[in-house]
RNA sequence: UCCCCAGUAGCUCAGUCGGCAGAGCAAGUGGCUGUUAACCACUGGGUCCGCGGUUCAAAUCCGUGCUGGGGAGCCA
């Protein structure tokens, strides 16, 4: 008999005459005429309770199954006697379909996060973390939801890249040979790797992606990027996820109301089409949860100049354990101030010093500052960083020059400056940190299914 | 990488001044009940993170390493 999802069965209207439902069993109870259980299917957070009588023919084996073990029951769908369900499964027959002996590590009780992160191949099938990546994939299609009604084409930038893109941050190699071999000749022969020259795993693929929003239009970017900092934080992950647009023909302000727009459309589908599981998050695991999803739909987003920002900290009277300096990029504590406790809101913070910033960032007309921008969150911090990218030839060779980086490894991005440049803008969202904000988790591991951080990459 | 904290039963944790290793939950067995983080009784369960040191005696004090957590830097 064809299998149908307890997600399906709950949301039932009226009683069913035989259906067959397969899960994994969270918890049994025994009578002595008959054995409660409730199954767990992945489909949704709810269980359904089966109801097995002693007088089926293999009730033995009915009372031989655990917590964990997975069954496939075939019955009728009646409404529930008891308290604290609507329906339930009056069970024709129940069949064992995988033991889990008595050392299954999930117990009918709440564990820890730590704990749960060591037995990560198991975590998805508690109620927390079953939530967690069912919003998690809602929101990866949310995301394509969002672009393809915008008219936004999605591209697909290489994983595996020559460039550096920023010159900033520790990148992964990529190399076929052997390291204890080149570590005998003391330096690395690039000419003779896979590709002749260095490879790395790509840290963002905005540069790829401005050369395509100079033929599309609108493009954007989601996939896998990849940081080998020695970042030990609640907030970083080796490995992660981005949400990369770059549109054409768009200066900061579009830009700031692309990324706002975007968040708050996130929000309201997550709430739309995730509304049990976040349920879970709203009423166990963050109680100010439903104040910042409101924050976060409600407000109109502060945009605020960066000198503007410093001023105002400087104004503020507040002791910082970290002084507030003009030209110095922002602290945590000046950004959690900001966003929490000042503003109470999400804020742009635009036009930062040029000094702090890379080379593609486009120049004011004041010489000092660049179009960047940060959008700050509460908690978390910063969740998306862009720009208005610069379109210009000449200032745009003169900051590489400044930076000291080589004009020919670049010769493809500055032939796009020369052939028809126009004014274009993009940014980085971080994924996991959209999950951390909308679900109000703390760990950036635990929104993740298989965290790779500093010292651990296991399953 | 730096600062702080922690590591004791399957899980969460207590363990006082250095003096016999503990609780709750879980698990196993039995009982009871349309039960629902069921309930009641009994039973089993320990490399006190590893290594070294101090001491008559170390879970406890000292050193060191490992692992985890919080914070910082870097960033998304």
């Amino acid at each position: 008999m064809e299998r149908i999802k307890i997600k399906k069965l709950l949301a039932s209207d009226s009683e069913m005459g035989r259906v067959t439902v397969k899960g994994w069993v969270r918890t049994r109870r025994d009578s002595k005429g008959f054995s409660f259980m409730e199954l767990n299917d992945g489909s949704c957070l709810g269980n359904i309770q089966i109801i097995a009588d002693n007088t089926l023919p293999n009730y033995a084996d009915a009372l031989s199954i655990t917590t964990g073990s997975a069954i496939s029951v075939t019955g009728k769908l009646i409404p529930s006697p008891g308290k604290g369900q609507k329906w339930e499964i009056h069970a024709d027959s129940v069949e064992i379909v995988g033991q889990a002996p008595e050392d299954y590590p999930l117990q009918k009780k709440r564990h820890s996060d730590e704990f749960l992160r060591k037995i990560a191949h198991l975590r998805s099938r508690t109620n927390k973390y079953g939530a967690m990546f069912r919003i998690r994939s809602e929101m990866s299609w949310a995301i394509h939801n969002f672009y393809r009604e915008k008219g936004f084409r999605y591209l697909h930038t290489p994983i595996i890249t020559g460039s550096d893109c920023e010159g900033a941050g520790e990148m992964f190699r990529v190399t076929v040979l052997d390291p204890v071999a080149s570590g005998k000749t003391g330096k690395a022969d690039y000419a003779g790797d896979f590709f002749g020259q260095e490879a790395n795993l790509t840290v963002s693929g905005q540069l790829s992606a401005e050369m395509f929003a100079l033929a599309l239009g609108d493009v954007y970017t989601f996939g896998p990027t990849f940081r080998a900092e020695n970042s030990n934080t609640s907030r970083h992950v080796a490995e992660f996820w981005m949400v990369e647009p770059e549109m054409a023909f768009c200066d900061l302000q579009g830009n700031m109301d692309h990324g706002e727009e975007l968040l708050k459309y996130l929000v309201t589908h997550a709430l739309e089409f995730c509304s049990e599981d976040m349920n879970l998050f709203t009423s166990f695991v963050d109680k100010g949860l439903q104040k910042v999803l409101n924050t976060l739909l409600n407000e109109t987003y502060e945009r605020i100049n960066y000198e503007d920002a410093v001023d105002l900290l400087l104004k503020s009277g507040r002791e910082f354990e970290y002084k507030v300096e003009k030209g110095m990029d922002l602290q945590s504590e000046h950004e959690r101030f900001l966003a929490e406790e000042y503003f109470k809101k999400p804020l742009f913070l635009m036009n930062y010093p040029r000094g702090i910033k890379p080379f593609y960032m486009r120049l004011n007309d004041d010489g000092r500052t660049v179009a960047a921008v940060d959008l700050l969150v509460p908690r978390i911090g910063e969740i998306i960083g862009g720009s208005q990218r610069e379109e210009r030839l000449e200032m745009l060779e003169k900051r590489m020059e400044e930076m000291n980086l080589p004009r020919e490894n670049y010769w493809w991005y500055l032939d796009s400056r020369r052939f028809g440049s126009v004014p274009h803008s993009g940014f980085g969202m971080g994924f996991e940190r959209l999950l951390m904000l909308i679900t109000g988790v703390t760990n950036i591991r635990d929104v993740i299914p298989f965290p790779r951080t500093p010292g651990s990459i296991d399953f």
